[in-house]
DNA sequence: GCTAACTATTCAGTACACTGAATAATACGG
DNA sequence: CCGTATTATTCAGTGTACTGAATAGTTAGC
């Protein structure tokens, strides 16, 4: 196998992707200073008002000893609150500031065209196959990575 | 927009299969120790011998700022050599040793089911489609990242 | 009630990834 | 030649991601 082979395997071309949109997001995020994890948190924490750390991380899909850190640093931006419910202190509940609120309402705004812009190689009728496709391959794997997602809505079997 | 939907973007499912993909790939890769950008490196690294650093890093699509950490723990292992070229003391020539060709090898041959498992819950036809969008997503791209990919073999225009 | 299992979060350690700036070596124009 | 632009790499700083282990708090069994 050469290189040229190499770079068609899944694995280097979603690695590529992510460069690319995480660069994409960059671009129109940057004078927010804030990143696409921290965006998913907010948005996540402001859909579920009340919910604990832990389950925010799972509706997201990011491993929850990473989730500890973002959630510092939108605290420290006052985009985010923390609060311990005195039922069980062991977790911590967050909800989003009307700082915080208003940053999600205006980032997905400038987003918005970043989806088109990178999913415009294609035609309408591939994009909706390519989301579809990622949507089946994420779907099927879910457990095997360490932060597998699921919706605080889905209730526990 | 709510979470469901936002789970829907690519940068969001596009994330989540990098996640999968990189605990598919530890799962097979852990014997040996070596990450995928590493073994990306070792590849470029075998099929173009006495290339510079920042060549290696430009085939791969990786930033410069980020091989020269990945080439320090490789040549730690004794996977790769490097050699200041009296002609340009500033470039770092690579070149993999016996030692890192056998694990490029190996890891090769356990890496191979990671690609069909991971790809399994498509049609065969559906596979080829998935594979040739991501191919033209990135290469429609390519100079979106601070990183974009050019092949040695690539002649300068 | 008190220990034992369980759960939520954190911490230490490793490895990317990118930005912007610094350092060092080379090449070129006059 | 000699300073200036160019090029190769590095460094400092920020932000994920994951593993494995530790810490702290809760619930359950007996």
């Amino acid at each position: 196998m050469n290189i040229r082979d190499y770079c068609r395997n899944p694995g280097f071309l979603i690695r590529r992707c992510n460069q690319i949109l995480a660069a994409l997001f960059a671009e129109q995020a940057q004078p927010f200073g804030v990143t696409v994890q921290q965006l998913a948190t907010l948005q996540a924490a402001g859909e579920f008002p009340g919910l604990d750390q832990g389950r925010i991380a799972e509706t997201i899909g990011i491993d929850r000893s990473t989730i500890g850190p973002i959630v510092v640093r939108l605290v420290e931006r006052g985009l985010l609150t923390v609060t311990a419910p005195p039922a069980d202190r062991r977790s911590k509940l967050l909800a989003v500031t009307p700082a915080g609120a208003t940053v999600v309402d205006q980032m997905l705004v400038r987003l918005a065209p970043v989806r088109t812009r990178f999913l415009s190689p294609l035609t309408a009728v591939e994009q909706e196959q390519f989301i579809e496709m990622l949507e089946r391959l994420t779907a099927a794997h879910n457990f095997v990575s360490r932060a597998p997602q699921r919706f605080a809505s889905d209730a526990v079997a």
